[in-house]
DNA sequence: TTAGGGTTAG
């Protein structure tokens, strides 16, 4: 029973393996104990290794055991103990493992696998130096041409940006396998050179599902979300198997373009195959309906899960914050910790969101003390931006400039233009005037700078300045972002960018526009005009304040979709004030809910009042 | 007995 195929297939190591949890792994290593069993380091090993691998949060324990052992750890556990260390957050601990072997007085030398792992590590560190050295040590050791390390090395220098290595180490390797090509394609995605990975992608002489899942995730990733979705539809028609991570990045297309059918679909897809539902696919189906609007089915998944891990916990508070259920989402922040999950950077930007949505400021602000007392955490410049603008929401604005002054980073265009906002929203001129000089001091092209500032202007009737503005943005060349707002009818997305006339029902949504517009004014709506740029006619503005993609959208749902059916629109602005008004009268006069996902948060307009109750 | 692809913010 010496050689390693027949300790295999031995009995004691079948079991060890087939355990699935800490809590069975340490009976068996009760009875192991009983039986002396323990005394065979194969057994030994297997057992560290099992624990290990299973999962990342058992790691002590398996650290315990390697330092109270008494047989030198062979290089199958050390191995193993290098990978499972490479995915956690405490990735440098996989080189005490990599040093044992070096220093090992039974000779051991790492192989394969050691710098397979280990270059996963250097991914994780994102430390040049460390890579650098981890890289040459593989040629030292004579791996470089390894093909399971060379596709790690790809890997590695993909994590850290470095495009351009990824193609030296993908350039040398003669006849690049599979894995090779995969990690090849998966490094281009990441970089954001899709093209290329497309390339690698339709060059592959065979492709496996991996491949095909990679390419889809890498069209997801970088925001491609419609080719995510085709992809997908095209490995379903080529009979490729389908598996979690699949769907994961069908998931992940669906939140990003609001498309909840074809979000539903996958969901369905996951119970009807029985696929395994892994802690990775509950966050990204959670987050889906988080996304979309649906926070209740959201929740639902979320209380169903049996493993969440901060990911999970991140995005659950983050999916209350924007569906405005700011409380909500600080008490189950309290769960999380209870729950021994230690916040990460994210954790933190959407417990400030909620925060932020319902203007509990004083709690914000422990909060985000909190980060540096208790977590040890780093505030960046996204968490001041938040701070800012929970300060301006709440209409403290004085607090919030001298809170940006106060701030040991730059501040960025995104702290003042959190200011300029909440200038917009209390109609302060002069610090709203002073946040827009900064934004532009830092970025000359930023348009919500000039429109937002145009807004206050127009609040205060000061056309003088609405025009000066207007002047000066065509001198600089600055364009304001054209509003898009999407809209999912039948499982198809459609699009409405601000001045596009080009859908196929451009006269019908006219029409019903028009008969919106007679409806609210009789209600004796009027025109909310400032949000209007520039000082045009009044009628005119009405009528370009008509036409926000955010309307075309809603005008789109109401003759599109069956009655009863919510509209829900996804737009990549905050939603206009007007738009707002108008929103909440077609909700009551129409009877149907309407639920539009700004760039900032949710809002679900029933019966003529919206969530938000006009705080955003 | 260990080797690929996936989730949270901006």
């Amino acid at each position: 029973m010496s050689s390693l195929t027949n300790m295999a297939k031995h009995p004691t190591i079948s079991l060890i393996k087939s355990s699935t949890t800490l809590k069975e792994l340490k009976q068996i290593h009760t009875q192991l104990l009983v039986h002396g069993t323990l005394n065979n380091p194969h057994f030994h090993g297997q057992f560290i290794a099992t624990v290990a691998l299973h999962n990342p949060t058992n790691l002590p324990y398996s650290n315990h055991l390697i330092h109270h052992s008494l047989h030198y750890p062979n290089l199958f556990t050390l191995n193993s103990m290098i990978r499972a260390h490479s995915k956690t957050t405490t990735p440098h601990k996989s080189f005490f493992f990599y040093n044992i072997i070096l220093n090992s007085p039974n000779n051991l030398s790492p192989d394969n696998y050691t710098f397979n792992f280990l270059v996963r590590t250097c991914a994780q560190l994102m430390l040049h130096v460390t890579s650098s050295s981890v890289h040459a040590a593989v040629i030292k050791h004579g791996f470089e041409h390894d093909p399971h390390v060379q596709s790690g090395l790809i890997f590695m220098y993909a994590e850290m940006g470095c495009l351009k290595s990824c193609h030296q180490v993908f350039g040398r390797v003669q006849n690049p396998d599979l894995v090779c090509q995969t990690a090849m394609l998966h490094a281009c995605a990441k970089c954001g050179d899709v093209g290329f990975a497309r390339k690698v992608f339709d060059e592959m002489p065979h492709r496996d599902f991996v491949a095909w899942n990679a390419m889809v995730a890498g069209y997801a990733q970088c925001g491609r979300s419609r080719e995510a979705l085709e992809l997908f539809h095209l490995m379903q028609m080529e009979g490729v198997e389908v598996n979690e991570v699949s769907i994961v990045s069908v998931l992940s297309a669906c939140t990003h373009l609001g498309a909840l059918d074809q979000g539903r679909w996958a969901h369905a897809y996951v119970e009807r195959n029985k696929l395994r539902l892994t802690v990775t696919l509950g966050t990204a189906l959670l987050d889906m309906y988080a996304k979309c609007g649906n926070i209740g089915k959201a929740m639902e998944v979320f209380w169903g899960m049996k493993e969440k891990n901060v990911y999970t916990w991140s995005s659950a508070i983050g999916g209350l914050a924007i569906n405005g259920l700011g409380r909500e989402s600080v008490e189950l922040f309290s769960l999380m910790k209870k729950d021994g999950v230690h916040p990460n950077e994210v954790t933190f930007i959407s417990v400030l969101k909620g925060c932020s949505v319902v203007g509990m400021v004083e709690e914000g602000r422990n909060h985000f003390d909190s980060m540096r007392n208790l977590y040890g955490i780093e505030p960046q410049l996204e968490h001041y931006g938040l701070m800012v603008d929970l300060y301006g929401r709440a209409g403290h604005l004085e607090e919030a400039l001298s809170f940006i002054n106060s701030m040991p980073l730059k501040p960025h265009a995104g702290a003042w233009s959190a200011l300029l906002h909440a200038c917009r929203m209390y109609k302060n001129k002069e610090i709203g005037e002073f946040a827009s000089r900064k934004i532009v001091e830092l970025e000359a092209n930023n348009d919500g700078a000039y429109v937002l500032l145009s807004n206050i202007y127009a609040d205060h009737k000061n056309w003088e300045g609405v025009s000066n503005l207007r002047h000066k943005m065509k001198i600089v060349g600055v364009k304001k972002l054209p509003g898009c707002s999407v809209i999912e009818v039948d499982g198809e997305v459609h699009e409405f960018i601000v001045g596009d006339k080009s859908h196929p029902r451009y006269d019908e949504i006219e029409l019903k526009i028009e008969e919106i517009s007679r409806c609210v004014r009789l209600a004796g709506y009027v025109a909310l005009t400032s949000n209007v740029l520039f000082d045009i006619e009044e009628e005119e503005k009405e009528n370009a304040l008509g036409r926000h993609s955010e309307k075309v959208a809603i005008a789109f749902g109401l003759i599109s979709l069956k009655e009863g059916v919510p509209i829900r629109v996804v737009m990549n602005l905050r939603m206009c004030w007007d738009c707002h008004d108008v929103a909440k009268m077609v909700s009551k006069f129409y009877h149907r809910e309407i639920i539009v996902r700004d760039r900032n948060r949710f809002h679900h307009f029933k019966d003529g009042e919206c969530s938000c109750k006009g705080y955003w």
